[in-house]
RNA sequence: GCGGGAGUAGCUCAGUUGGUAGAGCGUCAGCCUUCCAAGCUGAAUGUCGCCGGUUCGAACCCGGUCUCCCGCUCCA
């Protein structure tokens, strides 16, 4: 089966068994927005409470927050986002291709640069001991060129960028006569600018209202409010906060079903630390976000590390962990060091002091920060579709089962009486009614007993017992393993053992 | 946004040169009572993505539009 056959699959079963629906279906759905479902939505919840435990219940210098979506606009100002998620993009005519306007004229100047450094490797060559480095630069005749050229592009592109001038920048390209790395050719559409922020604006007359953004990513939140949550909670450095919440981008091209949403949700966690030691730290929370992971059973060859050679605008060091998604491997997590930038820069902003007093070493600072961050809808996506499996049965039928770790399973048991009548559908709802207070569980009477195991096995359900004449006479019950199709007769007190074993982990 | 492919029942898909829609699976009710789907009987379900045009007549032809999948760019 091909990699686009098994994510369509992906995507119909998701439908099918009530996990994902496009949003506003019956309105020919909203690009790139998706409902979670009856199902959906359990095991959604369940990967969030696995990470919340995982990161704030066992660690105790790890505490959580609830931010809002709307922030004051200077925020991302402060953050960088006003800038860095306005992209100008222009497209070629020819190759169809789109770029960065922006890009395109770094690259340019890049590839002057380059010449002055052959330029100055040559005269290395030539003169040997004798080169002096800056007297080449001021005297050779092509440097010099090269150079003023380098600069009067900074000049002008800094001014285009400065005004957000789309024309100076386009005229710019014009001038240096910049062709498509592609086709070669020069036949550029206009530049048009996109920004990845949504706006929305706070009061409801319009005079009197204010331009504000939907939060485009949950850290901001975290980092305004470092200093209330270091007061308040007694903790010293190195101390986290973590945070689960939406978040929006307008994305230009937002696809692949669930991975890429305009309107998604983060689970993110800023680690506190003193500058210097986030080297340290960084590898610290590489291996234990990646334990966290593996720690579901899902095979390690599915998760690769994968290291950013171009940083953000934040960090001095980051990567994201992969995962084997049906349309390759792509970023599930990121785990960033974002240094001082963002605190530093909300005190430049707020005018407000954003440091940590450290009373041992009686000295205060600007603390650097260690992100990790992972997009709850590609964790669900990764979960899922990696459970998602059609397997062959001895007897030559076939099963579609997933396989989802049990304790993300949005039902853990369901009870089945094998027929009903003969008074088995009023034992097992006893059973059933005991089970509730304790586990989602299910109830199912309808049809054959073997198509009802089928139907469990496309919802994930771990576990099902099933009630049948003996467990009248010795309340003994069989318990029937989703992956495995083997049963066990057992007792409650039993069946209670093996259902806590079942749902057990170890982080 | 640009290029390629697609949109018919909950899912997968048929539908002939234009004559007002079908199958399999699923769902529901009942029968059977059996520990691993596909036994029997019956039923429901579609403005053929949406809007407009051509035509006596459009799922089919034409135009527009929306959505999904793949590629380019960006990212959780």
């Amino acid at each position: 089966m091909s990699q686009e056959e098994k994510f369509k699959k992906v995507i119909s079963h998701a439908k099918e068994y009530g996990f994902v629906f496009q949003s506003s279906e019956i309105y020919d759905g909203l690009s790139a927005v998706y409902d979670y479902g009856q199902n959906g939505l359990e095991l959604k919840n369940n990967i969030k409470s696995y990470w919340w435990k995982a990161m704030v219940q066992l660690n105790e210098n790890i505490v959580g927050l609830d931010s809002s979506i709307l922030m004051h606009p200077k925020v991302w100002k402060a953050s960088g986002h006003v800038d860095a998620f306005n992209d100008p993009l222009i497209d070629n005519k020819d190759s169809k291709k789109r770029y960065r306007a922006d890009v395109l004229i770094e690259d340019y100047i890049a590839k002057i640069e380059s010449k002055v450094q052959k330029e100055i490797l040559k005269a290395k060559k030539r003169f040997g001991d004798k080169f002096d480095k800056d007297e080449f630069l001021s005297t050779n005749n092509r440097v010099v060129q090269y150079q003023d050229k380098i600069k009067s592009i900074h000049l002008s592109f800094s001014n285009a960028l400065e005004k957000d001038d789309l024309l100076a920048l386009k005229k710019i390209i014009d001038d240096l006569e910049i062709a498509c790395p592609i086709s070669g050719s020069k036949n550029w559409t206009e530049i048009k600018q996109f920004n990845l922020m949504f706006g929305t604006k706070l009061g409801a007359s319009s005079d009197s209202s204010m331009d504000l953004y939907l939060r485009p990513e949950t850290a901001q939140g975290i980092f305004v409010n470092f200093l209330n949550v270091q007061k308040t909670s007694r903790l010293k450095i190195p101390f986290g906060i973590a945070q689960i919440g939406k978040a929006f981008r307008n994305e230009i091209v937002a696809r692949q079903f669930i991975f890429r949403m305009r309107e998604f949700e983060q689970m993110e966690m800023q680690f506190f630390i003193k500058p210097g030691t986030q080297k340290e730290w960084y590898e610290k929370w590489k291996e234990k976000r990646m334990k966290w992971h593996l720690s579901l059973g899902i095979e390690k060859e599915n998760y690769r590390f994968h290291d950013h050679e171009k940083l953000a605008h934040y960090a001095d060091a980051a990567c994201d962990i992969e995962f084997n998604f049906p349309f390759g491997f792509k970023e599930l997590e990121g785990i960033h060091s974002r240094t001082d930038f963002d605190l530093a820069n909300h005190e430049k902003f707020s005018s407000k002091k954003l440091r940590y007093y450290d009373t041992q070493n009686n000295e205060s600072y600007i603390p650097y920060v260690l992100e990790t961050s992972i997009g709850v809808d590609r964790m669900f996506l990764a979960v899922f579709s990696n459970s998602l499996c059609e397997e062959k049965l001895e007897d030559n039928s076939s099963r579609i089962v997933l396989k989802l770790p049990p304790i993300l399973a949005p039902i853990k048991v369901a009870v089945l009486p094998l027929i009903k009548k003969d008074g088995l559908p009023k034992v097992a709802r006893e059973l059933l009614d005991k089970l509730k207070l304790k586990y989602p569980v299910s109830y199912d009477e309808k049809d054959a007993i073997g198509r009802r195991y089928r139907r469990q096995d496309a919802l994930g359900t771990p576990l099902c017992i099933t009630i049948d004449h003996q467990s009248k006479d010795d309340n003994t019950f069989t318990l029937r393993d989703r992956d495995s199709m083997t049963q066990v007769r057992l007792n409650e007190k039993e069946l209670i053992k093996e259902i806590e074993s079942k749902l057990l982990v170890k982080f």
